[in-house]
DNA sequence: ACGCTCGGGACGCCCCGTTTAT
DNA sequence: ATAAACGGGGCGTCCCGAGCGT
């Protein structure tokens, strides 16, 4: 079918003016007529993809869930490795998505507006993977003494949020100065000493090897 | 004059409730009616007191502001003392009061939502008190090598903020535990290595001497 | 009681600002609020002295009928005299008037909007007295064969009326030039031949003798 | 493209229905529910066909001008003719329909309360047809020594004017027999002596030859 | 399958004309 | 005469279904 084709297309572009809408004006003062009319289609064409608001918000979420777990890379990987730069890269690549996709930004503010705390949804499968960040680390000895995983976990997420809760009004809490200053901040101590420097809280372009 | 008093009861009351309706509601959502209805007053006496929504929204602002002042006890005292334990404290109490009072979780949420970035919002407030109390400390040589003003701020500010924003949705954020948590991890780096036993991460009930 | 004295100005005060406001705005979309603060006095003031808006409306239509009065100098006088010259006088003036006194303007507006049609209106007393001065004229002698008061009452009270409705927009409706241009068209057909050299359209500013 | 023809009839619904109740109540009373349900439709589909009350009483006055068109027959027709018959003639078409047609009551309330003095509303239409029609009776000489075109047209249009505005309350007003009794006044002085005998005051019901 | 025009209810905010409590 | 409070809509707008085209 052809016309598939364009309607998949339609969709796409219905899902983006979506969350450009969403991220501009939240999501209960974003109007339908907005997002529709920012797609270039018509109100109706919107129902019949989405047959509500809620689940247009939902492919929105599910959008920004896929362009998560692109930044992750997936799962963190098992076995040896600078499991701990890993997630610093992470950091650094979410903040820079937050601040340059309007998807990844509607997402979360999604997720914490409208939909219950589901088990699959944005906040939870980020806090996800940097535990499983951060317990590869642990398994590969890399973190410092006295350090577990439970009080990592809750610094980078809790800073993680607060980067992009501040970034809303002032995009230089995504920047990547202020990501580094945070884990500049943090590596000294959940590190070993001498395993400092071969971490860069700057972050690395590397993709891993 | 004595009637005033009934007034400012009935003013107080629709702060309380405004408050309370845009936490869980969120701004937008949060109708006029539900408001006043909730305050047992009616719809009229509500335009009376506040003109408008914006105008009832800074209202609510200004209440949390006045609360965050009493949290933090107005500027961090000069002079010697244990700036890095009170900033902890502060910390403590903050989660506290924004896990029970929704006049100060709403207030958040407006500064971030409604008002436009001002000088004299919430979280730009929070962020001086942060600064100030670290620059104290910073003054007193509380603070370890290599631990710039301008680190610490970044993510504790950042930490905190996530706190509140996390604990919208799960409460536990704003535990005792949680912040204690995260002093646990950053206090090594913060603070020379010979004040460490003097602090406690899990914050003192001492009102300052 | 000087008490009262203040009462009666406040009152007139309020007479003359309602008038101004209803002029302005139509007595529908008029608010009480603005008469008041218009006056300078309180919201709660006006109540005093007025009911209901619609009371004040009377008011101002009782004010701008006493006006009315003024300007027509009570009844046509009976007895022989230049009758239609008087007639000519009066709508010059009533138009003057018109032109400049939100009283008199806003008065024959209540009547067409709010009032019913009432026996003692604007409307009816400015008809009635036309119909006194035409009768007055025909007994006099004064009209030319073949017109009669019920045609000539017609067309001064249609061309009246409708002056005033067109000065609403444009104010040369009401200028004295078209007032004249009324009555040089009407003259000749109303008054003899013989009589039309006595007779001044423009109007005279004489005082009758 | 079937679709379209009922929603035109439910515009027109509404325009009648709008104007109905203009005429009744006044542009500022009027609701738009009273509206909507006049017309048997939903307060939804009136803002899909008009955006805004003043919209919806723009598209009335427009309806009020093309009836206005239909009663004059556009523009006064050029060369030799009985032109003055024919302004008695629309004049008397006019009140007639005034007296019986809300939209044509309406459209002229409107212009007057609500849009700007715009260069095409109902009034200036009116007095452009007015003075067209006796610039081609002058033209063919059949104005009276004396009469100029402007001294008529203000008589014409004020006592037209009047009319209206008294027929609001009073509907003889807008009688042929007021009509004509104005005609009757006014016609010896308008046409030559000679030419009286072939006008009728009261209208002719013959369609242009 | 995909899309649009048209229409239906439902509130939300604002504001207004009024009475109580003082 | 005031300050405070009341309740009633008005307009606008929004989210959504229905039914025809293509």
């Amino acid at each position: 079918m052809v016309k598939q084709e364009r309607a998949t297309r339609t969709r796409n572009a219905l899902i983006r003016s979506a969350a450009e809408v969403f991220d501009r004006e939240g999501f209960p003062n974003a109007s339908l007529s907005a997002i529709s009319s920012l797609a270039g289609v018509s109100n109706g064409a919107l129902h019949f993809h989405f047959a509500s608001k809620a689940v247009l918000a939902a492919a929105v979420e599910g959008a920004a869930l896929s362009r998560l777990a692109d930044l992750t890379g997936g799962a963190p990987p098992p076995g040896p490795g600078p499991h701990v730069q890993l997630l610093i890269d992470v950091t650094h690549r979410l903040a820079a998505a937050q601040r340059g996709d309007a998807v990844l930004r509607a997402g979360f503010a999604l997720a914490d507006e409208v939909s219950r705390p589901t088990r699959g949804d944005l906040r939870e499968q980020w806090r996800h993977w940097v535990r499983g960040a951060l317990e590869q680390a642990y398994s590969a000895g890399e973190l410092g003494a006295g350090v577990t995983v439970r009080d990592a976990e809750t610094a980078v997420v809790a800073a993680t949020v607060g980067f992009e809760a501040l970034g809303v009004r002032d995009p230089v809490w995504l920047s990547p100065a202020t990501v580094t200053r945070f884990w500049r901040l943090l590596l000294p101590t959940v590190v070993p000493a001498d395993r400092l420097d071969d971490l860069d809280p700057a972050g690395t372009s590397l993709t891993r090897p």
